[in-house]
Parts: C-alpha cells; structure tokens; sequence
DNA sequence: GTCTATAGGTAGATAGAC
DNA sequence: GTCTATCTACCTATAGAC
C-alpha cells in the first residue's frame, strides 16, 4: 500500500511543519522534504497548502477536545469528576504539548466562520452538564458559591496554559525539559487538590 | 513634526496588523495602507519587516511583563500581594487583550536565541522574591503547603488564558464581546477568592 | 504514483524622481 | 520625507514526462 503510506508520511510531515511554524510560515517546501518525497506530490494528494492545513488542524483540534465532553458528561460527582478530567487531560496534552498552542494560535487569526465549519463537523466541546452540575452543588450548598463558567475556565487554564506558555515559562524559570515534564506531571495531583481546596465548604460543627 | 508623527503612525498600523495576523502572515502593504502612507516608507523609517517587528514586538511584551516585576517585589504580605496582583494585571490585559496571544504566540515559533536577546535589553520577569514569599509562609504554617512555582503558575494561568484562548472560548459559550469583558472585569474579585481560599488554612480552634 | 520543470503571482526591498 | 516604479526572490500550483 504505497499511497497511504504516502499519505500518512505527508500528513505526519506536515503536522510537524505546521505545528512548529504556522500555516503562514510553513513552506511546502520543507514538508516535502520531510517526508522524502517531492513537492509536487503534495498537490497531487491534498490539492492546495489549505487543505493540507485543514486535514492536520481537525485532526489536532481533535486530539485536544476529544476527551473533554467524555469526562464533561460523565457520571461521576463533582469532585471525582473534577479529578479524573484533570488527570486524564494533562495526560493527554502531556503526551501532545504543542497541540494548545498551535490550536488557539491559528484560531486567533481565522475568521470565525472557521471555527463553525469545525464545530459542524467534529463535537462541540460542551461543558452544560458539567456547569449544571456545579451550579446544582453551589445551591444545595456542598461547595463555596461559584459562577460555574468561571470554574471550568479556571480549571482549564491552570491544565493548558502551561504548555502555550511554555517557551517563555522555560526561559524565566531555566527549567530544562526533564523538570519542565516532572513538573507538568506534578501538576495532575496539585491542581486538583488546588481547586478542591478552593471550592470545598470550610468545615462547620 | 511630520517625522515623528509619521514614525508612531507607521507603529500603531504595524502593531495592529503584527498582533492580529502574526509576523508570517503580515503583509508589509497592508501596514502602509493602515497608516495611510506608501510601502517605501515603512523602509525609509525602519530597514525591513523584521526590525519593524522587532520594534512592536518588544513594546508588547514590554506592556504584559512590565507590571509583574513591581508587584511581585513589593512590600506587600501575602494576600494582598496577590489581591494587587490579580487586579492590577486583570486591568492591565483588559486594555490590551489582544497581547497576551500575540506574545505567547510569536514565542512559540522563534528560537530562543530571541528570548535571550530580549530579557538583555528589558527586564526579565521575575518572580523570584513572591516565590521566596511564598515559601516562608508555607514554613512558618500559615498557608496551605504548596510549590511556588505551582502558586504562581496557577494565577498567571488564570489570569491570562481566557485571553489567549478567546476565540474558542466565545464561540464554545456563545458570548458577546460585551458580556466577555464584564466576565473578565468580574473576575479579578473571582479569581483573588478563588486563589486565597485555595491556599487558606482551614480555621483550628 | 512519482518525478522535473516551469508558470504565475506576490511580497520585501531598492532606485530614483520630486 | 514621500512618492512611483521596478527588481529580485520565493512560493504555490500546474503541466507533462516517465
């Protein structure tokens, strides 16, 4: 099968290329390169450098969203929900650290009309169950009032910004990339209790 | 002054375009377009794109990282450091939401050679004295046991990420540009709760 | 399917008139 | 200082041989 082991070479190359450089800066050019094979092969396969582009940004938007509405609708109480989405969502972008910051960097200067053609086709991370459920604990008083929008965007920032901010959070700290990984590793159990702490009821007697 | 005010003309269209499409997809024309002048000019005044860059870059990270340094060497306890921290910097990136994406994003695909460059010229953020801070009160047992590093990583992540992640965040909830803005003021109380009770020892009698 | 060669367009930079 | 015109290089995309 020599086409879709030419298909996956280029689509593996151009992940990397793009990922690292853009889709502005990125240059057919080197994406032929590396994958061994020639420019106009691209062509032949995918027809245009966008669609190229589109074929690696879904898959890697995917990736990045995949397990969040799994974890967002599961049935599990909040704070078992909260731990398990923040172990298995570090893991995920531990396993793919350049994926969030190539996502939100290429959607800041997409037209939105970009971001519905997507949400059309893959899922739409949807967080409603998950805020429902927050907003259901803060009434029945199990945990500090919260607006729930608030602790989801909190939850998910302490997991992903990181990792966008990553070169610059290296060069600060001259952390090298065995500590930098450590550290994200630590994270897991650090944001959890972190958010846990924040939200749980002081005890009352 | 014709010159003068010709040279700020050309940096407020270079930092509209460089901040919304990145330094790869910027195109030369459009600035001289947006700062009603012709394309020769922005050579006359600076040598090429990439000093031209180069110039609005170092004032946009100069925006985002300038206020940090003061606060986080203040002479504040504990709480109301992170109290001023979380406002001060909140208001901060509300007048220039667009920086913190520009920044992170712009880093992500230069070497680091760039950053190097940078922190010789400006200041380099610094948060050695706040994690010190942090430190002794975890010592002395009057807050929670926590990492610095964690600490302070938790309220920049915080803090920043919506930003860096507006476009998906407003798509996936639906919110205006208006009710963004009144979200993010609301949370700099938000968050400075959200961190404190987090780190806050549960009361001993 | 894969290659080479090249067309066609565009962008950064320069030259030179005013 | 500011403009027009142009050079030069590069990059995407296509044509066509194998």
């Amino acid at each position: 099968m020599k086409e879709a082991s030419t298909e996956i070479q280029i689509l593996e190359a151009a992940r990397q290329v793009f990922t690292q450089k853009g889709f502005a800066a990125a240059r057919m050019q080197e994406i032929a390169d590396r994958a061994s094979i020639n420019k106009g092969l691209l062509h032949y396969y995918f027809r245009s450098k966008e669609k190229l582009f589109l074929a690696v940004f879904e898959e890697a938007f995917q990736r990045v969203t995949h397990r969040i509405n799994e974890i967002f609708e599961a049935d599990l109480p909040l704070f078992e929900k909260i731990e398990a989405f923040v172990h298995n969502y570090l893991d995920t972008i531990i396993e793919n650290p350049y994926l969030p910051g190539f996502v939100v960097s290429e959607l800041n200067r997409n037209p939105t009309q970009f971001l519905h053609t997507l949400f059309a086709k893959r899922q739409k991370p949807n967080p409603t169950k998950l805020m429902l459920q927050i907003q259901q604990e803060v009434e029945r008083g199990r945990i500090r009032p919260i607006h729930p929008v608030n602790l989801v965007l909190n939850i998910l920032s302490m997991c992903i910004f990181p990792f966008v901010a990553r070169p610059l959070f290296q060069s600060i700290t001259e952390m090298d990339d065995a500590t930098y990984f450590q550290l994200m590793k630590m994270r897991k159990k650090d944001i959890t209790e972190f958010v846990l702490n924040a939200i749980r009821l002081p005890e009352t007697n």
